[in-house]
RNA sequence: GCGUCGGUGGCAGAGUGGUCAAUUGCAUCAGACUGUAAAUCUGACGGAUUUAUCCUACGCAGGUUCAAAUCCUGCCCGGCGCA
């Protein structure tokens, strides 16, 4: 028996596509925004606010950082992680592919999903990518980075205390299994966009080796098996020919679904999207990993993906900065502090009508923790709302425009 | 009244002869953030500006010195102690 059941409602070709995903722990309708809980909560937001006020369908937790802290035996001994948050909705865990850039590769570097318009400091060269005969940890001390990769897997120092761990393909796929999560990632490596073609050729292969690993782990256990579907990632970096070579491959592999990965430069998602989609198979879902502002997501709907999931609402909320119909606003600038008007009468729903900008800016200012709560329920509930209206765009035949229109004000 | 310690930029608080328009923190202003090392981080923060420099500043007024927030004198104000 299958643990997921992907229905693809309607679709247009090579082009966006609206339907469900059944899991163990119920269903959700996709395009669907995946809320990040990384350490098994959404920061400064309760499980019940996310049910009742930001209309949460799926969450995704981190495994890097839950085998830090608790750890998976804790998580598993309360009986996994649904239980252990109190989450009962669809879960996914991410396998921690990511820590291997953001604590490596692009590790104090100003650079994550996205490299930025600003030059970067310090870019290392392909130096640091040779993995070294033997581990040794002074490698990572040497190159002032928290993890390093080498075939078999990656060596991690804890950013929390310091002790060195090993990550391979089939720990993480143990460790998930453990967690529990209805939908979890195989454990990939994902690059920088700073990173030569030879070298998103050479981490490629790796990464398409690591796939096969944590499939084999993850096929072996019969009981995972029943209750958790693994999705394989997608790599090649920014060349188009690299994108379509990695999904060739990770797309014939045997996985429920997949997650297009990696990092970008802000003008080439478009075209690693055109790439790497369309040697995947066309009935399981697409997941585009990390990627969330508005303009994004409806350029990833627009090339066929079904599931985004990212920090960006919640971030930007505990940082003061909230998401409107009309672009986003700092809530910290001066203009705010004697704005009575509600936070976006556009978009309604719970937060958008109950408090004035005014009052959160206040918070804001007071550095009282209700504002990160209500600053994150309305943008999780924008998010929600905007994946709302273009599932109903897609089934309305009208996406594209529904897209320009929103752009439009969105971007004025 | 006597003694003593002190008065520094919006606030707190360093500095105790030149490297001081003055460390740092807070506040303020602006910016960044996309599979969360993030309730975080960056920049600006006396005035003018040809961006080189000039002007005004460390309670007030004088003085010493090539040079004073820093030393001296007087005054004003505050804390503490004794009367």
């Amino acid at each position: 028996m299958n643990p997921l059941t992907f229905t693809i409602e309607k679709e247009f070709p090579n082009g966006a596509r609206v339907g469900n995903i059944q899991t163990p722990h119920g269903s959700f309708e996709t395009p669907a925004f995946c809320t990040v809980g990384t350490k098994g909560t959404v920061k400064a937001v309760s499980v019940e606010q996310l049910q009742t006020l930001a209309k949460t369908q799926v969450v995704l937790a981190n495994t890097y950082h839950l085998f830090l802290q608790p750890g998976e035996g804790i998580v598993s001994n309360a009986g996994g992680l649904h239980q252990f948050m109190n989450w009962h909705g669809p879960l996914i865990t991410d396998s921690g592919g990511f820590q291997v850039f953001s604590l490596g590769a692009g590790f104090g570097k100003d650079i994550s999903k996205f490299t930025t318009s600003r030059p970067s400091k310090n870019i290392l060269t392909s130096d640091v990518k040779t993995a070294p005969a033997v581990f040794d940890e002074s490698v990572l001390t040497q190159h002032s980075k928290l993890a390093i990769v080498d075939e078999e897997g990656v060596s991690f120092t804890s950013h929390i205390d310091g002790t060195l761990y090993r990550f391979t393909p089939e720990r993480s796929v143990e460790i998930q299994h453990a967690l529990g999560a209805d939908i979890f990632f195989a454990f990939d490596e994902c690059t920088s966009p700073e990173d030569s073609n030879s070298y998103q050729e050479k981490a490629g292969n790796r990464t398409h080796r690591w796939a096969e690993r944590s499939l084999n782990t993850h096929q072996n256990n019969v009981a995972a098996r029943k209750n958790q579907a693994l999705f394989g990632v997608v790599q090649g970096g920014r060349d188009p020919k690299l994108r379509a070579w990695s999904a060739g491959i990770i797309g014939a592999m045997d996985f429920d679904g997949f997650g297009i990965g990696g990092s970008f430069s802000k003008k080439d998602l478009g075209e690693a999207l055109t790439a790497g989609i369309d040697p995947l198979p066309k009935d399981k879902p697409r997941h585009l990993l990390g990627i969330g502002e508005p303009e994004d997501i409806l350029l990833g709907v627009s090339h066929g993906i079904d599931m985004f999931d990212c920090v960006q609402p919640t971030r930007m909320a505990r940082t003061g900065t909230l998401y409107t119909k009309r672009g986003k606003i700092n809530l910290l600038r001066r203009e705010y502090i004697r704005d009575f008007t509600p936070l976006d009468k556009e978009t309604g729903g719970y937060s958008s009508d109950k408090y004035t900008k005014a009052y959160l800016a206040h918070l804001f200012r007071a550095k009282e923790m209700l504002a990160a709560t209500i600053a994150s329920i309305h943008n999780l509930y924008f998010i929600e709302s905007l994946m709302s209206d273009i599932r109903e765009s897609i089934r309305d035949n009208r996406f594209n425009d529904f897209r320009t229109d929103f752009l439009q004000k969105y971007q004025q």
